[in-house]
DNA sequence: TCTGGGGTCCTAGGACCC
DNA sequence: TCTGGGGTCCTAGGACCC
């Protein structure tokens, strides 16, 4: 961090304090005030009276219970953290255009240029936290800096129901002093990488030359890290960018479970995920089967189709090849969880859904043009290229 | 301490091509 | 003859995030 760094403080991050846990004390006046977790088996929230006595995130329930007696475990209700999650974004989307979802609680905001029509950066925060009060009833948390790395640190340390900016000249006092820890990047592994050598500060850091975190890191998380801790990450936040994956899974209990079991649950997932894959119209290329097995290891398949496709038909036939392709390891090692993941997702000017014409009954042709018509709508327009018997259709989507 | 469900990005080896 | 270097794609695994 050299001089002080051009550039002025205008991005915001704007992060919910204990997203769930907040939505559910909101709902129930009876569990405000109490120490709240959400979740079933395992934590996926908790309340800050529940953190202050030391339960987190993906703990067990058991283990929470114990550390903290009086907690109230309540089960989890997606479409009223969805539906919160809906109406805090229409406030950010009302404070300027430039918004970075990064993820169902947490945004950036770049409020560059605002303040002449508007309000400095800092008042903007401040305005918008008594929206998110009055309008929707939680609490969220806004760091303001000059770069979405800053400012993502910065509501980090503001927690909870804070405001804090760090004026870009006061960067390297505000960073330097800080556990390495609450680097946004650095989690368990690497923490204990850097301890190993001594290091327990971001300022312990930012004393080493690049190279020496390059080799005891690897390349990207060497360069990356160094860059952080010098203040050199990208000032921009980044909008319009589109999701590369979509994915399900299933835990599936201690077990033993049949394989039919498994093949059925794997195809209810294949289900799920190609329903949102053609409601958000894209395609994927790539089939990704996940496992976890009883000794807690874990596994991945993956098959990459020679075009990107939305058919339920084919996607399913993949993931089922691939589980077969790991029925040794399943069998071995007692199968917990399955999930599929598409990658490789494209964006939806045409499909290619992979139809076998040649099929048992064949069918033919019609068939296969009412099989897309079924899967893609009838405002999907056949255009009819027979590329090959047996391979598929071209089918452009008209424009919305 | 025995563990949910949704994601992103990086690494490394092998195949294949020029 | 026998062996270079670079690039891309695919597969599997791992770290990290909320």
């Amino acid at each position: 961090m050299n001089p002080a760094p051009a550039g002025r403080a205008t991005v915001l991050h704007a992060d919910l304090d204990a997203f769930y846990a907040s939505v559910e004390q909101r709902d129930d006046p009876r569990l405000r005030g109490r120490p709240v977790a959400v979740g079933g088996g395992v934590v996926l929230a908790a309340s800050y009276e529940a953190k202050r006595r030391g339960v987190r995130t993906a703990m067990s329930a058991r283990q929470a219970r114990s550390l903290c007696p009086g907690l109230v475990v309540v089960r989890p209700r997606f479409d009223a953290y969805t539906a919160a999650s809906r109406a805090v974004f229409a406030i950010f989307a009302d404070t300027t255009p430039r918004v970075q979802g990064v993820s169902i609680d947490e945004a950036f905001l770049d409020v560059h240029g605002l303040h002449r029509i508007d309000a400095p950066p800092v008042e903007i925060g401040a305005r918008l936290r008594r929206r998110v009060r009055a309008e929707v009833g939680l609490t969220i948390t806004v760091g303001v800096a000059r770069t979405p790395f800053l400012a993502k640190v910065a509501s980090r340390v503001a927690k909870p129901d804070g405001l804090l900016l760090v004026e870009p000249e006061r960067e390297r006092a505000f960073l330097h002093p800080l556990p390495l820890e609450v680097l946004w990047g650095v989690g368990e592994v690497t923490a204990r990488r850097l301890h190993a050598y001594g290091l327990t500060t971001a300022g312990d850091v930012a004393a080493l030359p690049r190279e020496v975190l390059v080799a005891a890191l690897g390349p990207a998380m060497g360069r990356h890290l160094h860059a952080v801790v010098h203040g050199r990450t990208p000032e921009r936040v980044q909008t319009g960018r589109r999701r590369s994956s979509v994915g399900a899974q299933r835990a599936l209990g201690p077990g033993p479970h049949r394989p039919e079991q498994v093949h059925a649950a794997l195809l209810g997932l294949v289900d799920r995920v190609a329903r949102r894959l053609r409601g958000a119209h894209r395609t994927a290329r790539t089939v990704v089967l996940r496992l976890r097995f009883a000794d807690y290891t874990r596994a991945t398949r993956s098959r990459t189709l020679p075009h990107a496709t939305a058919s339920g038909d084919l996607l399913a036939a993949t993931a089922a090849a691939l589980l077969a392709e790991a029925a040794p390891l399943v069998r071995e090692r007692g199968i917990t969880l399955v999930g599929v993941a598409l990658t490789g997702l494209e964006a939806d000017t045409w499909v290619q859904p992979q139809l076998d014409l040649d099929g048992p009954d064949r069918s033919g042709l019609d068939a296969a043009v009412d099989a897309v018509a079924e899967q893609f709508g009838t405002g999907a327009l056949v255009r009819g290229t027979l590329l090959r018997t047996g391979s598929g259709l071209e089918v452009p989507r008209l424009p919305d």
